[in-house]
DNA sequence: GTTTTTTCTTTACGCGCGTAAAAAATTAAT
DNA sequence: ATTAATTTTTTACGCGCGTAAAGAAAAAAC
């Protein structure tokens, strides 16, 4: 590590003793040289501080072992963490992951799919903006590098979609409620950003309505990616103008929850399922703050683990046969339920 | 948008009926082509989908209108929201932002900037990890690049440093504390990842000196980034061991005062500044999420904005004027009180 | 020791673009 | 209309690497 900087692989090469074209298969797979010249290539790489141009290595290949992740949102926690989860798993199966977020921009989640064709990817996991995205581009693309969805389904758009069961986990959450208490009514934005936001909103309804109560939509004005200052601000609003239909209220997504919470604790409305308690609040995904609220934050929890692993493993079968499978699976997560104190 | 797909340059070249290396220029800078021509390659880019490849064109630039940020952990999102805003603002200035997260690994923090090497940035935002990081090689990159360091500083690296000034910060918050109830203890973790971590303690420790009070540090266990479990686990610790010298504590960052809060809420310790509570406890930061806090987290803003705007604008002049500044400047913005409900 | 197999070297071209230099074409100035 | 200045075209090479093909060298098999 302290001779002469080397430049590229020609200049390396050179110091190694080995031809370049040689050299070059061995980056591409150390095990694929004989064990000497190996070794003295490793030998090299010991003195001498060099390592390839990834960029010019995906230039020329015609398959790299980049992959793609796309999230809507990076700043939302929810998405950091998956993406975390996911980025690991790649760099564990001896892949380069590259993650993209869409800024909640569905230009940005185009552009970050065209950068993306950029670097050869072998595959891209993408959790689309949901209705927001432009299908038909993201369709485009699909074809041309294989795609898996998680989180958001589109369509029939990727080799499949990992995600949660929305009518399962938030039927388990109704469930619960409305045996422990009165049946809920329903907490979300009026126009969601949120992408699995019209799935929860249905499977609410679908649940209410199989267990012969009537729903409660509540909707938030308000748009963009600030979900508790919407919870909060809404919230009190509703709160405020004892306009909740129900004392039970179940939350798009926890953090419309956390909001929501907020704003009760400020009125001096006791949140929790305790006597001596105004209300009840339950949110959804368990998000990584859920467990800090006060009242600690009743919830459905999706699986992060098993959503990053299966979609991660998807897409790798992928790769490794090569070929896209005949008809689109469909993995469906099922939520488990969280109970805290809030409900 | 309908044509046959363009593959690179020179067949959008041909298309257009340009010669390449005018196309070339046009791309590097449309006013630097003649009117007309510049009109007969935008009429070509109405009809064609084109964009050149930016990888090929980083391999072949002397300097790019790319920058680097690299933050050390954006699943923090303090992390994120501040890479967020210097984002915007590099766009906003016709450059092109590439985001890293040294996920809290010094080894991925050099890989970071080893990646970003290859890009041939035009400059670097850099928040290093800190303590943790090799200033070393992190030199020698600051050596090839214009490096502005933000957040946290190191030593005498990069061309200047944008952060907060943590001695009047903490200053500030331990004059309120002071004024209003009791002297704060110095809640923080043993061994702390945080970069500003060794800093915060040592204003703490300045500011109770100064002001006649003997200080109490209160020193969590635990390491990693997940300081809201840090937070909630060693603070409910000291709170059931009543461990703790005074009613009012001061945590290092809103994220271990998140997690304290939620902790003592569990305890049924109300805390607040009005009678009828047994403490208080302010945070640091003003995390996105201290508003949300029960009670809303009193607590010292950093101006993420000016932080953000003044950093970028620092790398901007030194990109602009082409030479490095013959002084390191260190731009210290104060904190600003935000009162809220917890103390 | 000879033949076969495996691995390496040499040579050469390509990826998509930047960029330099000289020649040609266009525009502006006189 | 001539000349001068500007812009574009042509030609050619380079960036750092992948990769294909043919021949040379080394290792393995007989």
């Amino acid at each position: 590590m302290n001779e002469p900087k080397i430049r590229n692989m020609e200049e390396f090469a050179a110091v190694s003793g080995i031809s370049r074209p040689t050299v070059s298969k061995y980056f591409h797979d150390p095990q694929s040289v004989r064990q000497s010249t190996r070794q003295r290539i490793e030998a090299a790489l010991e003195r001498y501080d060099y390592r390839p141009n990834v960029y010019a290595m995906n230039q020329n290949r015609r398959l790299t072992k980049n992959i793609g992740i796309v999230v809507p949102y990076l700043a939302d926690p929810f998405f950091a963490e998956i993406a975390r989860n996911i980025e690991n798993l790649i760099i564990a199966a001896g892949f380069r992951p590259i993650l993209l977020s869409s800024h909640g921009d569905p230009a940005q989640e185009l552009d970050n799919l065209e950068s993306l064709r950029l670097i050869k990817p072998a595959g891209v996991l993408l959790a689309p903006l949901g209705r927001a995205s432009e299908s038909g581009r993201i369709e485009a693309f699909c074809e041309d590098v294989p795609t898996v969805l998680f989180d958001s389904n589109i369509s029939e758009l990727g080799e499949a979609f990992v995600g949660l069961d929305n009518r399962q986990s938030v039927g388990l959450i109704v469930d619960y409620l409305c045996r422990t208490g009165e049946p809920p009514a329903f907490f979300e934005m009026k126009s969601p950003t949120n992408p699995n936001a019209n799935k929860r909103r249905a499977a609410y309804l679908a649940a209410m309505d199989a267990r012969g109560h009537t729903p409660h939509l509540i909707q938030a004005e308000g748009d963009g990616w600030d979900f508790e200052e919407i919870g909060h601000r809404e919230g009190a609003r509703f709160i405020e103008q004892r306009n909740l239909p129900t004392d039970t209220v179940l939350c798009s997504n926890d953090r419309l929850a956390i909001g929501f919470l907020s704003a009760a604790y400020e009125l001096g409305l006791r949140v929790g399922l305790g006597s001596g308690c105004a209300m009840r609040v339950a949110g959804h995904d368990d998000h990584p703050f859920s467990r800090y609220t006060c009242p600690t934050l009743t919830t459905v929890s999706q699986d992060y683990t098993s959503i990053a692993e299966k979609s991660a493993e998807a897409l790798f079968s992928i790769i490794e046969s090569g070929q896209r499978p005949s008809v689109r699976e469909s993995a469906l997560f099922d939520g488990k339920l969280i109970m805290r104190g809030s409900a």
